[in-house]
DNA sequence: GTCTATAAAATGATAGAC
DNA sequence: GTCTATCATTTTATAGAC
């Protein structure tokens, strides 16, 4: 829906166009942002900023669409053939724990389409990622079945992964706020925490 | 900031508008929230509605804070005395994924303003909640000291249970679209799963 | 208390000059 | 490609009749 950056400048100003809705769709949710303060964010005229996308839901969408590949990456590289498959869980915690910590407007983003009922992504959730998921959770339960980790409810094991990884992107301001301003940055001690809640719960 | 309500009709309005506002509020954020919205599903004229709350911020505040009282219970409950550490933990979470099924729109209106930065609720929580945390935190700290819960960092171990719990309310549209038609309600599965989770954690 | 009418500002989008 | 000017709607809020 956007149109494809062939000059130089094309490809800046789309760049920067996406990078500026990122930050305000991910604070606000879709209603709540304003294109006004998407083109102020992006350096760009209100009018500039519509000759590059055709409408405000043709940013939105072009920024879900991007993201969604991007996102479930760590959950497809979940390895069948793992050696350790508690060890290769435990990676994909850590991988989702530093998505968090490097793209927390994105996780945000997503995080406000959900809350909404996820009324653009809705399709996308029930084909691509249900699919991937019930692909995953059958490798997950061979391992249970196998007795190479401690049997659990696979589908839920990943809800449980994507939870306590994206609550500190999502829920950044109440994490600082709990933490306290002696604490900075929560990110280390969240992978430690991390690591022993998964290796209690999925070693033999 | 809402008028006391005094007559039987005011007290009836006033209600309606509240979980009017629960309803828009919850799903789109403060400011993805109108107040034709709100009128039309409490079945009011919007100059109606602002006869009874001065501006759509007044509902709002309205909304969190008589909240935020009821959100935080069940960790001020948690008892310091109990006589089984474990237990009493696993009594903390049972009771949140309860009004995580039971109140999710409320569930959802504390993450939609956590989700903006905590704009309006930022000062509370730095105080009552970072307090109340800190609180629980020591509590915790001691069954682990004393051995009768296996040692954990205490406040991750409740941004865990906070988490863990509120996904199911927060991010109920993915969780149903991943776990398909065929399991219309997940909460049976998930208090099975969550009580396996923290007890693998928790128990020495 | 509730309504119609309306003001005042904001917002998404377009026209057209340069 | 970018801008100023502007339009059409939506949105928050108020005025004033009943």
């Amino acid at each position: 829906m956007s149109p494809r950056p062939r000059t130089r400048i094309q490809q800046k100003n789309s760049e920067a166009i996406l990078d500026a809705a990122l930050d305000v769709f991910s604070r606000h949710g879709f209603r709540g942002a304003t294109l006004d303060q998407i083109a102020t964010t992006a350096g760009l005229s209100k009018p500039n900023l519509l000759y590059y996308f055709p409408s405000k839901k043709a940013i939105h969408v072009a920024l879900l669409s991007a993201l969604m590949d991007n996102w479930l990456q760590p959950l497809r590289d979940l390895d069948p053939e793992a050696a350790d498959p508690v060890a290769e869980l435990l990676g994909y915690v850590r991988r989702k724990l530093e998505m968090s910590r490097d793209m927390p407007r994105e996780s945000r983003l997503f995080a406000n389409e959900i809350l909404q009922g996820a009324p653009r992504m809705g399709p996308a959730l029930e084909s691509e990622l249900a699919g991937l998921v019930a692909d995953k959770a059958r490798v997950i339960e061979g391992w249970a079945a196998e007795g190479r980790i401690a049997p659990v409810h696979p589908k839920h094991l990943i809800f449980s992964i994507w939870a306590l990884t994206q609550h500190y992107a999502d829920f950044d301001s109440q994490v600082r706020a709990v933490l306290g301003p002696g604490e900075p940055d929560p990110y280390p001690e969240a992978a430690v925490y991390l690591d022993t809640l998964f290796t209690r719960l999925l070693a033999r």
